[in-house]
RNA sequence: GCCCCCAUCGUCUAGCGGUUAGGACAUCGGCUUUUCAAGCCGAGAACAUGGGUUCGACUCCCAUUGGGGGUGCCA
């Protein structure tokens, strides 16, 4: 193992940039920072469905703007790489092979179709464990190599089957689980991808990660990390499961209930440096109970042993107060400047102005005009609400058709342009039998507040993914909210 | 269902066997201010419950309850 400290943040490609990426990135730069070490980024896409390189580059630029710098990572390089996990996939091939033939893992021919009755079989019979029952885990290894050669296979890990594994977390000690509860894990999918937990501890290893910090979400395969360090004879790193960022209603942190986004807490303004120093409060507490303070100073003062367990609750009351003292501590000319490379910047002023210019007849209704480019949240009047709802729906039907909109259609959109929102819309509201009239109306009061304004799929655009998701999902709980007026029977 | 983790004000937390249980956000008062913010001062607000251990438990142990996570060819 390194004597020099090494932790990384992994990050998956697989949408918009997510705080709890920060948050864990924040504690893993400070810890090496702290001890001298290197901090590194790897991806983790190992997901080919859903790993996108448009997500990989809203990483990158969502760390920078945080200022969390890496030492290695796919964009600097380095000695350990490749750092995209898409680019090793001959290292866990290679590795997996190491592991099948010391009798490690095992190739398994199991059906979705079987897979699927075992599992319904074990649900039916109130079966204690639930999991893969280690059906080809018997095969011979002659005969299994030789089904390998043309059939369809994942390689599992043979977990195993009886007796205690004890894995150690920095803040929980150690940890018992029992072997018979822990199913054969798939290392290999079929299409010769690893999956997170083969590829995670081969890399871990290989590019000699002394201390993996990590989400809480990951502490209960743990047993099966440190099977796979043990069959490769590898010396195990250092775990420590941070808490799980929370909402509200202590559920995992979720888009549903809070915004999540690291985009959206920059195009919102919050300053990157009072979104860090909050997120470092989050079961940190500095030794003087100090509040505020830089990342040099977090650095400088991290002891993990210090974190506490129970799963904060993000809470954008006080993350808005804290950065509204930074915002409060700016000298004019930073915060002059903070907004001209924000909302007041050239760039989205030459997005706003010509969507406004033939709409104005005095530079001064520029201003009132196009407020709803410039604000957060907009105001509904009474005029606004009632063509929030078309005539002939319910606010009820409303309220399910912007949800729908909102969770089945534009949440997973990365490529927010006007073209491919209108090409989205359009096909809702073929599927859904809502007009193009009626849709566009409500999303163009939920979006702008009002029932006239530029084209709404510029509009959109320019707005953003993160303004516009915002704003429909207040008008859908508004909607939601209003009642369904009684329907008079016709005299 | 099963496995694992967790448990101090509404929220973030300090505490590490002996404290009037401290701070911050939020809330509510007051001061300041032409107003609104900000700022300052103050108030209310917590050790989940039950057993142990101990001269003494918020602190240690156990149970209960509650919350969370996991249980995928997702990470």
């Amino acid at each position: 193992m390194s004597d020099i400290v090494r932790t990384r943040i992994a990050p998956s490609p697989t949408g918009d940039p997510h705080v709890g990426t920060a948050y864990a990135a924040l504690f893993n730069y400070a810890f090496a920072r702290r001890h001298g070490g290197r901090f590194i980024l790897r991806i983790e896409d190992t997901d080919r469905v859903r790993s996108n390189r448009p997500s990989e580059a809203m990483i990158f630029d969502a760390l920078h703007w945080l200022g969390l710098s890496w030492d290695e990572g796919p964009d600097v390089g380095g000695p350990c790489g490749p750092y995209r996990q898409s680019e090793r996939g001959e290292l866990y091939r290679e590795h997996v092979e190491r592991l099948v033939a010391a009798g490690h893992a095992y190739p398994c021919f199991c059906t979705k179709d079987r897979l699927d009755g075992v599992r319904a079989g074990q649900q039916a019979a109130g079966a204690a464990t639930l999991g893969y029952d280690g059906f080809c885990r018997s095969i011979p290894p002659v005969e299994a190599a030789r089904r390998r050669r043309d059939e369809s296979h994942v390689i599992r890990l043979a977990m195993p089957r009886e007796g205690q594994c004890v894995v150690r977390d920095l803040l929980r000690g150690d940890i018992t689980f029992e072997y018979a509860g822990i199913d054969d894990q798939v290392l290999l999918k079929s299409d010769g991808f690893p999956t997170y937990h083969l590829a995670n501890v081969v890399d871990d290893h290989l590019m000699e990660i002394t201390h993996v910090i990590r989400a809480e979400e990951w502490l209960s395969s743990l047993p099966k990390h440190a099977q796979l360090y043990h069959a490769f004879g590898w010396d195990p790193p250092v775990f420590c499961h941070l808490p799980l960022l929370r909402n509200a209603d202590r559920s995992k942190i979720s888009k549903r209930k809070n915004p999540v986004s690291l985009n959206y807490y920059r195009r919102a303004g919050f300053l990157p440096e009072a979104l860090l120093n909050y997120l470092a409060l989050m079961g940190w507490a500095m030794p003087d109970e100090r509040e505020e303070f830089t990342l040099a100073e977090f650095a400088e003062a991290l002891e993990l042993e210090r974190i506490t367990l129970g799963g904060p609750i993000f809470d954008l009351e006080k993350l808005s107060w804290l950065n509204g003292k930074y915002l409060r501590g700016l000298p004019s000319e930073g915060l002059l400047e903070r907004l001209r490379s924000g909302l007041l910047s050239d760039g989205y002023l030459l997005q706003v102005i010509p969507l406004v210019q033939e709409r104005i007849e005095k530079l001064e209704d520029f201003v009132d005009y196009a407020r709803f480019f410039f604000v957060g949240e907009v105001a509904y009047d009474a005029e606004a609400l009632k063509k929030l709802v078309p005539k002939g729906r319910t606010p009820r039907d409303t309220a399910k058709t912007l949800k729908e909109l909102l969770e089945e259609h534009l949440d997973a959109l990365l490529d927010w342009q006007p073209a491919v929102l209108e090409g989205i819309l359009r096909s809702f509201c073929e599927r859904t039998g809502w007009s193009p009239n009626e849709a566009f109306m409500t999303l163009r009061v939920a979006v702008t507040g009002r029932p006239a304004s530029p084209p709404l799929f510029d509009t959109m655009a320019v707005l953003g993914k993160e303004v516009c998701r915002q704003r429909i999902r207040r008008a859908q709980e508004i909607v939601k909210s209003m009642k369904t007026p009684e329907t008079r029977p016709l005299t």
